[in-house]
DNA sequence: TATTGTTATACTCTATAACTATA
DNA sequence: TATAGTTATAGAGTATAACAATA
């Protein structure tokens, strides 16, 4: 039961996942830029505060952020209180993109599960919640 | 109210995600190794197969079952029906580290979610099951 | 001294294209 | 001809270690 439980919550995010990494990809955009745009659409994090939320090494963010930067998707700006520290944030064509996909995993993932009706919605909400203290 | 919803459902999805990573970091597999030894456990797909599953490329598989059946983990075989086919299997040594590790992953996502109590579980698990039809 | 970020290096993951063997 | 798999190649993602600038 209780792996019942465990598979069904593991192929929940499989699927999850793979609809948005298909999104991303269809735009050229690897799983973790995606997040990083999600990440930055209501915040502007220094390059340690991003490589924490995201569970990476700060070297790694270095590097993402780099060919984010190439593409004219985020930039960089020196903080000014600790000038040691970098503030990672969106553009404007950052920010379009980031409205523009989330509105695509919106529309993917709304029919699958807006079958399940908006009582049962509710319902599975209040389940999750307890799970998503981080 | 569908936003939030939708949001909920990639967190929750984000979050296991981090756990199997973090589970198979320690391990040295990645997340993409750790759901081939998941898949094997009860099949003994052909290649072409096991990246339909993975939704990868044939050839990106032939690297991942090259390298874990360097760490002795995974064996090929040729199809006896199709000699063109190569079937992909375990190796004892890979069963063993498949089953430690998804006892881990109960073990790492049981306790969190466990605090749903069995009765939500259950319901749960019905909530999710529609979304599940891959 | 400690912290922040970047750079150098190495390996994994992934896709595309070209190839071999079999159907 | 078409399909199954591998190999060659290239780029992204990631970690570790060494480094420069700032605190």
């Amino acid at each position: 039961m209780q792996d019942a439980f465990i598979d069904a919550l593991v192929q929940s995010a499989f699927q999850v996942t793979s609809v948005l990494t298909r999104i991303g990809a269809e735009n050229d955009l690897s799983l973790t830029q995606l997040r990083v745009l999600g990440i930055l659409r209501d915040r502007r994090p220094r390059v340690t505060e991003l490589a924490a939320h995201l569970g990476l090494e700060k070297s790694s963010v270095s590097g993402l952020v780099d060919r984010a930067e190439q593409r004219g998707l985020m930039a960089r700006e020196k903080n000014s209180e600790d000038r040691r520290a970098v503030d990672v944030f969106l553009t404007p064509a950052g920010r379009e993109l980031a409205v523009r996909l989330f509105s695509e995993v919106r529309t993917a993932l709304g029919p699958t599960l807006g079958a399940l009706g908006t009582e049962r919605q509710i319902r599975l909400i209040e389940l999750l919640e307890p799970t998503l203290d981080v």
